[in-house]
DNA sequence: ACAGAAATAAAAATGC
DNA sequence: GCATTTTTATTTCTGT
């Protein structure tokens, strides 16, 4: 893990890591940019972005994931009168 | 903001614009791990994630802002007897 | 906001900022280190962990606002065939 | 992991359970609502919070941690002809 | 422009 | 010790 340290560093091989980096990272804010462009339509449209923020979430969740974690949910919360 | 609630909702219109977010950020996730992926191949040669992260943080801010940053860090340094 | 910059720094007056953050955090942290022996102790029991996150979790959701927004969530997810 | 699930529960002492987590919760938060006011009146002296935060850290690491990274940071640079 | 909330990134802890 | 998951910190976004 040190190996870095006390060897000479590869030049050209440390620059592509970097730039391969910062290629990815600017095609993922282009992205970024395009979901908020498709938010600021929605919005002059009428619909609510925080609610389709909701839905987005919402639908993001595997639903069996969530029926196997509510069931053991719903017994600490009998357990605690909350239900 | 309650527009929406009593209108009826475009179900179609509705429908595309979730489902164009959703590819988004569908795509935005597979550039996220790709990011994730040159820095595992990078760990594996050697190259230490943290400083890498440090190398991308320094390359986004320009010169200017840069000095200026460290200018006034020094500042509170000295202030601080720490430099 | 720039004043600062130009100013010489009140040393005394910096070193009190820095040292009250310092002692908050310091605070902060061990009332962490505090929840993780109440998990702890309570997983040597028999509790799961995770599973109790998530009862806390629950219980700060505020009930009223829970339900206001469920309420337009709903009228959305109708429309997406999803409910 | 499934005890739990097929045992009574014992009610009175989930809930103590819960409810000393929740108590220890809410100190922590209240702590660090109280750091950011201290950040909020520093800010409103003319202090930024940015460079506030940046000596923390430095604070925080110990000196020959501090060396450590800042000598592989430049051995990065100037391989990338930064520095 | 700022406060507050939400999302993302970084750091820390846990389990293997 | 590494890798995955959780927690914390930072950044970004939104409404005022």
């Amino acid at each position: 893990m040190n190996m870095m340290k006390n060897d000479v560093i590869a030049k050209e091989d440390l620059k592509q890591i970097i730039e391969r980096i910062e290629r990815l990272e600017e095609e993922k804010s282009i992205i970024a940019h395009d979901i908020k462009e498709v938010y600021a339509e929605a919005k002059s449209k009428g619909y609510e972005t925080a609610t389709l923020k909701d839905v987005i979430r919402l639908r993001k969740q595997d639903v069996h994931e969530r029926e196997e974690k509510q069931a053991m949910l719903d017994l600490y919360l009998v357990a605690l009168d909350m239900k």
